[in-house]
DNA sequence: CATGAATGAGGTTTCATTCAT
DNA sequence: TATGAATGAAACCTCATTCAT
């Protein structure tokens, strides 16, 4: 199903018809600052590289971004909003609570890599934890997206499909920490021989959540009820 | 029992008289070059920052290490060194499957943040992807890593006590990766509310042992195999 | 004539418009980087010392030039270009086989002179004779000033006025290495009192001329053999 | 007889013998200074460079010579001396002048190739004409190497054998001037196929001499006598 | 005699930024 | 809107030199 990972659905072309108060001009330069500075990183990024990569002249990037910093916290804003809008959109299927969560685990790991560089930026400021500014908006995205899937299962959890003697958020993390796991070592899947079952993450996802559900599943309080 | 999540306790004294083939002032700067790249990434930090945190001059530290890219593949070298001895002493304990899986979650999670320098490091590699040999540095380390506990997981799927229709990488996978994200995220865990209850990394490490252990114990095949 | 050794014409200033492609800000820097080069040789130069000479900023000379190695380039490409521009305008006059060499051999070694900045680069990379790029050009320049003066002897050789047992370009070895010879020395010709004599450049062209033209000149073998 | 232009006899041995006085770890810094120095010139090249190139450390340069500047004076001193030493042994042989000046011609051109190291140095410094202490030793080398061809000339000319109405110093120019651009340009001799001919230095040396001979022998002036 | 450690000064080059056009 | 010219600051790195051993 997956020939490299992931189908990479291109994911730039919307973003004109979805914010037009941006001139093209600008919106070149961010596209080009937001792919260099998630491959990279800030600091190792010139805004001589952003220019290049671009294709217009160095000066023509101050003209439409005062800083580099501002020109970063504007590629953050986008990786923000993208990320946000894209999570509005996560639709947990309908179904029972398993292949709810079944869906959700999925849609969400493909998020991730269709929108690679958002979620490397995101990662990036999560493991430096200073940046004022930034962080702030990171955090607010992450916040937004964790209660998403936390809402979810504690609906499940309502309903007493799901165990209840464990934190709604602890089962959230589990499949976000596992996920993004997956993104960050996906990469370096070819030299761990054990891993070579990840390789598909189709199959990864189904393993995560056989394990997660079956882990958090009431009916195995039932089961043992019944004992 | 954890005040700020964990007692760090100084890892860097004891270097001295494991490696004695550093001269004293080469060490100084390793151990700044350290702390800063692990704090702010390569490309960020000057070798004149490292030069003033070390307390020696600038041509001091190209007396040592001919250039910042070598000094950095020293600082990875030594950190995947460290990496590995910790994995080395990492004791599953005795007693029961339970009880081991749960006491090596909690003490790989108490390493990760005994060597927060080192865990910093290695993951701002896996982030990069592509440097060729420091990246190498890293993943060989990893790759120790996970094999101790997937050896460890497999040892209980032969005596049945884990299933063993789930991939043993697959649940190292879940505790490696689940420790992870709870490393990278705890410094944030104030600006998340529902993740209150992680603030005691033992409550952390609870839940998730409690998750993971229900999900691949055999108990509950053959609770269903009986009905 | 000479009053110290030669009146040094200007040369600098006809450049702007017999080079109208290269902007004014480079054009100071290239000037200022040939006298520094010329004077001093490449690594004893540095781009502060070219940057304070042309009165710009060290960072501007980077802006103009990517490299040093580049800067010297330009120059010595400049200097080629100089050179080859002043041979082709190199004139025997008119008038018997004896004036025109001696006309050339006077012009040529005046043109050393007024090019002194231009022959002291060419002179320089002569004795390098490895890197690579630099020297093709000078050798290129080397080669057409030097046929320039061959085909002027061979033309002699043909109509019978010098001797053909006497390789074309041997003799145009003498006319040059002389001349360069004499360029080097100037500068020390006081300490010599043996070479008094020659601190006038035209005396020093005269008895030149006279030793080459009677060594060369086929008038003897026919004294020869009328005898 | 001369495959690769000379057959450069290996120069540095005899030092030890000549120079008892300075140790053999001085002795072996020098040898590789000089060799870097006339290859590279003062500037480009490093103390660094000099030690490796001895096989020593850069602070036992230093211990040998106070400075780069001495050490460098030191290798000029050497150099001048093993040029007058040279000169002294020149040896104009015995015959008619014609032979004396064909021979001492040749084997001044072979010197200079037998010490080309030497010969660069003194053809650097005098290319600087302003360092002045170590132009000082040069200076003085070669008017003593100057003076003795001189006085050669001057004996012929005294003799009658030679004209008297060019200055013996005008002689003695041409033949070392023409000399010096032979050992200069030999290198590129591949690139000039109008020098073919002067790749066999014997060659280069026999017509040289046949033009300045025909054009100073006093002969010439007997036959016009006549007319 | 010989060396490794250490350093201030200075080298080339890069960077973010400004400004006139 | 867009750019080339210009620059001060700071980056990495080299250099000649000193000193303790």
């Amino acid at each position: 199903m997956s020939d490299i990972i992931f189908s990479q659905s291109s994911p730039d072309k919307p973003k004109a018809t979805t914010k037009p108060s941006i001139s093209s001009g600008a919106q070149n330069i961010l596209a080009a600052a937001e792919e260099l500075f998630a491959q990279q990183g800030y600091s190792s990024i010139s805004i001589n590289a952003i220019a290049k990569q671009a294709g217009v002249s160095k000066a023509n990037v101050f003209h439409h971004f005062e800083t580099k910093e501002m020109l970063y916290m504007a590629v953050l804003q986008n990786a923000s909003t993208e990320m946000s809008d894209l999570i509005a959109e996560l639709d947990s299927g309908n179904g029972s609570a398993s292949q709810q969560i079944g869906h959700y685990a999925r849609q969400h790991l493909q998020n991730l890599f269709d929108k690679a560089r958002v979620t490397q930026l995101i990662l990036r400021e999560l493991q430096q934890g200073d940046k004022d500014e930034s962080f702030q908006l990171v955090r607010n995205t992450l916040n937004k997206n964790f209660t998403s899937i936390v809402n979810i299962i504690k609906k499940f959890q309502e309903r007493g499909e799901f165990r209840q003697d464990i934190e709604a958020a602890m089962i959230a993390t589990v499949l976000i920490g596992c996920n993004l796991f997956y993104f960050q070592t996906h990469s370096v899947l070819d030299s761990f021989p054990e891993l070579a079952f990840a390789k598909d993450p189709d199959n990864y996802c189904k393993q995560l959540t056989d394990i997660l559900l079956r882990g958090i599943e009431n009916k195995n309080a039932e089961d043992r009820g019944s004992s």
